[in-house]
DNA sequence: GCGACAG
DNA sequence: ATCTTGTCGC
């Protein structure tokens, strides 16, 4: 049986390290991670690029098993054991980290971005495909990097990005030790003609071979 | 009770 | 997320 209370008390711990501060270092290798399923497991990727070129440096995948269900507002307790896993056997740490998922734009600004980058206490980005909470005031234009800011309790928490014409827009937030505006300002950067961002569509992809190859093998 | 609901 | 073929549009 699932302690939803007492995972939404850690959210909340978790929440109170956060610390949006300008990004200190040099943005000079970024990171992203992903995780595809099958059945009972799980394949995460982790990989590095440069930044802005965004040549890949590094990239690990690691399996293991499933042990909690998808559940909205806890992806965190699904995902992040392969994402840490996967991190972990990098030997060059990034000076940031993307996501797919919420920043602190999650009902208790624990979203898997901002988990993530307190356990490792890394600057990390969430780029969602779909909003979980938060309100956007006005329409977004169509034109390819026009954005708007996302609103919770009146405050600017992320902002809505159409990072592709003619495409659904993505949702940006901060996870930690980064600011708003920086991180739409990284993501930006990585958008090169497709809706999303190319080091989380390579580890998305990546992910979804491993498991490919191990399901034939 | 009803609808919403990251991946 | 995953299950799945062709197909409309740029």
């Amino acid at each position: 049986m699932i302690d939803i209370l007492s995972l939404k008390k850690e959210q909340e711990k978790i929440a109170q390290k956060v610390k949006l501060v300008e990004i200190r270092e040099k943005i000079e290798i970024i990171g992203a991670s992903d995780v595809a399923f099958s059945l009972n497991y799980g394949y995460g990727c982790f990989a590095t690029f440069t930044y802005p070129n965004l040549k890949v440096l590094e990239e690990v995948i690691v399996k293991d098993k499933i042990d909690f269900p998808y559940l909205p507002e806890f992806l965190s307790y699904r995902e992040l054991k392969f994402i840490l896993k996967a991190y972990q056997k990098i030997k060059i740490k990034p000076d940031v980290i993307l996501i797919d998922g919420q920043g602190i734009l999650h009902p208790r600004k624990a979203g898997i971005a901002t988990h993530l980058g307190v356990i490792v206490n890394k600057p990390t980005i969430g780029v969602a495909k779909s909003l979980l909470i938060g309100e956007i005031k006005g329409k977004l234009k169509e034109d390819r990097f026009s954005y708007l800011p996302i609103f919770l309790n009146n405050e600017i928490f992320g902002y809505v990005l159409r990072s592709r014409e003619k495409t659904k827009p993505i949702y940006i937030s901060p996870g930690n030790l980064i600011t708003k505006e920086k991180a739409l300002e990284v993501v930006i950067n990585c958008c090169k003609g497709f809706r999303i961002p190319e080091p989380l569509r390579y580890v998305h992809t990546k992910a979804k071979i491993a498991r490919l190859k191990d399901e034939k093998g």
